[in-house]
RNA sequence: GCCGACGUAGCUCAGGGGUAGAGCGCUUCCUUGGUAAGGAAGAGGUCACGGGUUCAAUUCCCGUCGUUGGCUCCA
């Protein structure tokens, strides 16, 4: 007999090699019906697995992060099952589970392509093999008998694989027709895939280096239930409708134009006056946290970029340099603002007691990125940074750190962004050859980090080996309504930039010593940042920042003086909006501003025109939205209100 | 850059070897209407661009440009 230990602490005598399924049995029939796998001494295996000691034991199901992953896995094999009934003489490479389904790489017979139109032809194929439920059988094989196998079946990427592999390690696992190399686990068999998608096709290259022949990844993902499929395809139909592509035109905020030149937003006046909006609250914010901004110019000596070491690192693949016509000089379209606040730095003598110096520039900066690599404003050509770079002694890194934390969730509390995850991202434990910088600064700063993350309260997850060559550093990630992350603000020490630009000031001991620099940038970029936001409120931004506070809603064309006189008053008070005065009834004037997602209706008829008021209706809650009959004054009062409890002034 | 898909009116999209359609939007007219769609008429397209096949191409084929999913997840 042996013991295993159930996750609420008790413990169950079992007979030796018992299953994770009969115990489940033992338990309950419905509860075995839904048990994919087990976990064992924090292990995950196969439900069919005999159990030979002591353990810790846990059943999986559906509901389990590794239960969903190892039904996805299933289903990759599954449909190389498919695919290799289909396409016979394909060839495989890997197919995990991901963190939303599964993919598969494959090396299609010579000759043959696979379009998106195929896919429905495969999801057949697995749910009929599906149905079959085949039961997902391992077996432990030796080295030799596995290079055996896969050379005589012809799959030289498992051959690839095994090389790296451990004699006596290696198991396969079968099910149906189809044999894989792998270390499992599986679910008990292909019946319990009831539902599947295939997402998409994508080329990717054999071990990810592009160097290698390109193979066919196809993206999919399956579900113990049809409904839950229904349930997944409606999320995915959800973040359609949020893209921020999608509602950037709808909205009028942004363009793109073929003659400009792709990645190169254009800003249309919407958008403008929004983004306006973002680097105005940013700039007061910087002000009262003793920030001083400063500007320089969007090209630079190429020279200056060699001296930062960008050149180096990013010149190659970057906009080529702009040759002047008489002197034969070199100028790059600037890749970073950094260098240019370096030479501002260096522009006098510095003493200690001026530390820190914080230079603020809303600097836009140009990077080659391929063409493949673009993607509406989160990936683009040209971009805004919120840029800022703070020169300060090694003792004071901590504390900038602080300041620069607050500034951070003043942003996001000010944006409603509420759930967010701080990352710090330190050396590679083990190799420190590749940073520079001495070991003691190392230290310190990592130290400064996490103490300032730990005093300011933050979620913080600690990533090893993430820290750039130059410093460590914090990163702020968001999750959008649905729940997918995005990186936007970033802290990051630097020791390489005021050594290169050999930096100094002179401290209390009359002797020149090296500022720290820290870079960081609370949006990061505005195109990003406008981005994210956009998909989080999902195009109904904070009533500080939307673009049209309020339609006047005349309620026939009689009024529209009336609409224009509201609207002027509005303006004065710093209310913004339009005034409709379409020949078109109010109720289909209310209907298309509820469409539209601006926040205020005023509507003026006869009565309001007569008593100088207007009728005030709130977006978004129907009938509650009617907040009755005011003056201007009094609206004006209400939105300046409701302003100022998301907006605070930034405190340093 | 590479692999796949897509490119038709301002927007969303249908169509298909015989030179084009819907809804919304826009313009004009009728209506002057009180809290989620009043009615009528009209203007708008070299069907991304270039080449080929054909009596005939927006439709089929090839190329270019652009957009888009992916190229990190290692049995």
């Amino acid at each position: 007999m042996i013991q295993l230990t159930l996750p609420d602490g008790t413990i169950r005598e079992v007979e030796k090699n018992t299953t994770a399924l009969s115990v489940a049995k033992s338990i309950s029939e419905g509860l075995a019906r839904n048990v994919l796998a087990a976990e064992i001494n924090g292990e995950v295996w196969d439900s069919s697995r005999p159990i030979t000691e002591d353990a810790t034991f846990k059943l999986l199901t559906w509901n389990d992060k590794e239960g969903k992953s190892t039904l996805w896995h299933s289903s990759a094999h599954l449909m190389a099952e498919a695919l290799e009934a289909l396409y016979p003489g394909i060839k495989f490479w890997v197919g995990p589970a991901i963190e939303n389904g599964f993919y598969y790489d494959c090396d299609l017979p010579e000759g043959t392509t696979l379009s998106e139109s195929d896919l429905p032809k495969i999801e057949e194929k697995m749910l009929q093999l599906a149905r079959e439920k085949n039961e997902y059988i391992r077996k432990d094989i030796s080295k030799q008998d596995a290079i055996n196998y896969f050379k005589n079946k012809g799959d030289d990427y498992k051959l690839d694989l095994l090389e790296n592999l451990e004699d006596g390690t290696i198991t396969l696992y079968s099910q149906g027709e189809f044999t894989d190399l792998c270390r499992g686990p599986h679910i008990p068999h292909t019946g319990f895939i009831k539902a599947v998608k295939l997402l998409n096709i994508a080329g990717a290259y054999f071990k990810g280096d592009e160097n290698n022949k390109q193979l066919t990844r196809i993206y999919g993902v399956a579900f113990p239930k049809n409904k839950e499929l229904q349930e997944h395809l409606q999320l995915l139909e959800e973040a359609k409708k949020r893209d921020h592509r999608k509602l950037g035109k709808e909205l009028d905020l942004f363009t793109f134009s073929q003659r400009v030149g792709q990645g190169l937003p254009l800003w249309l006046p919407k958008g403008a006056a929004l983004r306006e909006r973002l680097i105005d609250f940013m700039k007061k914010a910087q002000i009262n946290a003793g920030y001083e901004p400063v500007v320089s110019p969007h090209i630079g000596h190429k020279d200056l970029y060699v001296c930062s070491g960008h050149y180096a690192k990013y010149g190659k693949d970057s906009f080529q340099p702009i040759q002047t016509p008489a002197e034969d000089e070199e100028f790059l379209l600037r890749p970073m603002n950094c260098p240019h606040h370096c030479e501002i730095y260096k522009s006098r003598p510095r003493s200690y007691k001026d530390l820190p110096i914080r230079y603020a520039e809303f600097g836009t900066v140009y990077r080659y990125e391929q063409s493949g690599e673009l993607h509406g404003l989160t990936r683009v050509r040209g971009f805004t940074q919120d840029d800022a770079h703070l020169f300060c002694r090694q003792d004071q890194v901590e504390d900038e750190f602080k300041k620069v934390i607050d500034l951070v969730l003043h942003v996001f509390k000010a944006l409603d962004f509420q759930e967010y995850t701080a990352q710090i991202s330190l050396r590679d434990k083990d190799n420190r050859s590749k940073y520079i910088g001495s070991d003691e600064n190392w230290e310190k700063a990592e130290q400064a980090i996490i103490n300032a993350s730990a005093d300011k309260g933050l979620k913080t997850v600690v990533e090893y080996g993430e820290a750039a060559f130059y410093g460590p550093k914090l990163d702020f990630m968001v999750k959008d309504a649905l729940g997918r992350s995005w990186q936007l603000g970033t802290i990051q020490v630097d020791y390489s930039l005021p050594e290169r630009f050999e930096l100094e000031y002179i401290g209390s001991d009359n002797a020149k010593h090296r500022p720290v620099m820290i870079h960081r940038a609370p949006f990061g970029s505005l195109e990003r940042f406008i981005a994210v936001l956009i998909e989080h409120c999902a195009g109904k931004f904070p009533l500080w920042l939307t673009p049209d506070q309020v339609a006047v809603l005349p309620t026939s064309e009689k009024h529209n003086d009336y609409a224009k006189k509201v609207l002027h008053l509005l303006n004065n008070y710093d209310i913004r909006g339009f005034v409709d005065d379409r020949n078109e009834r109010v109720g289909k004037k209310i209907r298309d501003t509820e469409l539209k997602k601006i926040p205020f209706m005023l509507i003026v008829g006869d009565k309001e025109t007569e008593t100088n008021t207007i009728s005030v209706r709130q977006q978004g809650l129907g009938e509650q939205g009617d907040l009755g009959t005011k003056t201007v004054e009094e609206f004006s009062e209400l939105i300046d209100e409701l302003i100022k409890s998301r907006l605070e002034n930034f405190k340093d």
